[in-house]
DNA sequence: TTGTAGGCGTTATCAA
DNA sequence: TTGATAACGCCTACAA
């Protein structure tokens, strides 16, 4: 391994010098200058950003800490996060909680140990955790970045889809196909998080009717558990606030024989591939996951480097119409 | 920040008693132990791990080379990476190459300047990137692994699925269900990929016929360039050589009232999500990419830890049927 | 059983 | 314009 004191004596500089001519636009002579290039070249000099992180006290490293990697709904945002800190130049460290078996104070040791220049925490809109450790993050001053929570603002920045807006921009759409009797399906979503779906309901309807809810318990056969109830209420359409669960729903009603759109429109709450797959194509709305990536990055950056960052980013939902709804 | 130092004034005792402490198993006597577990908590000191990074000039941190990270294909081998790693205390790094504009000397020189710890390679079958560079980094003695490549040995590990026994399996299941017009659909997949499902074709024929090739170039629309193409040569099973397409393909003979599997078996190489969500379910073959993921983890930690390795580990891939074949 | 001193590769400070 | 020196936090001979 070459190292500057390996080209330094090489050129017949001083390693200062060197470290110098390559890291600040202070002008060296352009023999030495010369002298230094050559002997890059020649024995093959690259940096340690290791001994630069030591000497700076940082890294230009940043971890997202993500439940799962592989699904779309987490490797979209993890794929914006990339792509922003690629062009600044940092690093991403992946670590899979579902994965890695450890706790969360471990994790977070991990972190400084690390020296880790931030973190964005992924998450469902349902995860509470990392919810009392994550304070000790704030003390050590490690910028950190939740996306993808609905909680109340608790010092850090948070970014997350108007899920509101959402559900507002989905009852509205199934009102105009002249769906009247709404159920919203979902799977372990907290009541704090139901209460945004059913206020973008009551926006949408003026308030003039409720939907019916129905959450899906481990264990529930969608064919035999949960279709005969939605005929039994006459459901003209269900919105589905969970985009795997809307594909399985979606399937189960075609086996039904119930027409989809024509008896039974449904809505997808998320939009990625799977949506398009299905068939029918559902109607989907999309919460700008990679766009949640991307600004999470941004802001993780603009804290790292001690810039001015908006402490809430709410993204805005925007609707796909397709085949289902 | 607090350091080796810091605790070591702290305790009164020197800071090399509290290294051995921590690293070894070398004993110090119990009240020295009390003393410093003191320090420790009331100081509450972290280690520094970039700091031993640079004295043992090694690091935990091993990068993934992939193109992108948003597509099942991938993610699902690099959540086994993640799992491998995870269990080994090694970090794990993502360099999404669709995303980062970086040239294959770019991303090498990257790898060194941060003492990378052993470099996962992920591509396409069919791709040839990181093909010249790569030398280089074998020169620089950094553990490197190629992951799904089917290329010639050529002194590094390689891992990839037994594409031959792939084809082998499907036209072995094809012809069982009575299909005896096979069609290979392929799309960009070059001859020399082809030849290992060409042969596996023999073997599972007996060489007495051949398959049709059809390869979808740019542009071309499966429905009205493709299936007519099906008809004529009485087609009776598909064989899709990327999952993808294969859930185009399925979709675009629904639409041609061609019924699939009656009509027109189509079997999917490469068994994610989507061959799952696909209507009709789609029979495939899968290619195990985690397992793929794990092994190359393992492999690229042997590696580093200096002990034997498979210089060439071929998955054995198998057959999910489902509906459509 | 514990402590001292030097160095990993780099850079900031100060002096020349 | 350049060079000597010390320091970032940790670890390892070697000495005590």
């Amino acid at each position: 391994m070459t190292t500057l004191k390996d080209i330094a004596k090489h050129a017949n500089v001083s390693a200062c010098t060197i470290s110098r001519y390559l890291n600040s636009n202070i002008v060296v002579k352009k023999e030495t200058e010369a002298k230094i290039q050559l002997a890059i070249k020649e024995l093959g000099y690259v940096p340690n950003v290791v001994a630069k992180s030591l000497k700076h006290m940082e890294t230009f490293n940043v971890a997202v800490i993500v439940p799962k990697i592989n699904n779309l709904y987490y490797s979209e945002m993890t794929s914006g996060i990339s792509q922003t800190l690629g062009k600044h130049h940092y690093n991403l460290y992946i670590y899979e909680v579902d994965n890695l078996n450890l706790s969360e104070d471990e994790i977070l040791q991990l972190m400084r140990e690390n020296m880790i220049a931030g973190i964005i925490f992924i998450g469902l809109f349902s995860d509470v955790s990392f919810k009392e450790s994550i304070h000790s993050v704030v003390e050590w001053n490690i910028p950190v970045v939740y996306a993808n929570r609905c909680i109340p603002y608790d010092g850090f920045p948070l970014l997350y889809p108007d899920l509101t807006k959402a559900s507002k921009l989905g009852v509205e759409h199934l009102l105009l196909k002249g769906k009247n009797k709404i159920a919203f399906v979902h799977k372990h979503l907290p009541d704090h998080l139901l209460a945004y779906f059913l206020d973008g309901f009551s926006q949408a309807s003026n308030g003039e009717d409720q939907p019916l809810i129905m959450e899906i318990k481990e264990g529930m056969d969608l064919s035999a558990d949960c279709i005969p109830i939605l005929l039994e209420n006459n459901i003209d359409a269900v919105f589905v606030l969970n985009e795997m669960l809307a594909v399985n729903l979606a399937k189960a009603l075609v086996q039904a024989n119930i027409r989809i759109f024509e008896d039974i429109a449904v809505l997808s709450l998320g939009n990625s591939l799977i949506s398009e797959i299905s068939t029918p194509e559902l109607t989907s709305i999309d919460l700008q996951n990679r766009e949640l990536g991307i600004r999470s990055a941004e802001i993780i950056l603009s804290q790292i480097q001690k810039q001015e960052f908006e402490p809430i980013t709410v993204l805005e939902p925007f609707i796909v119409e397709r085949k289902s709804a």
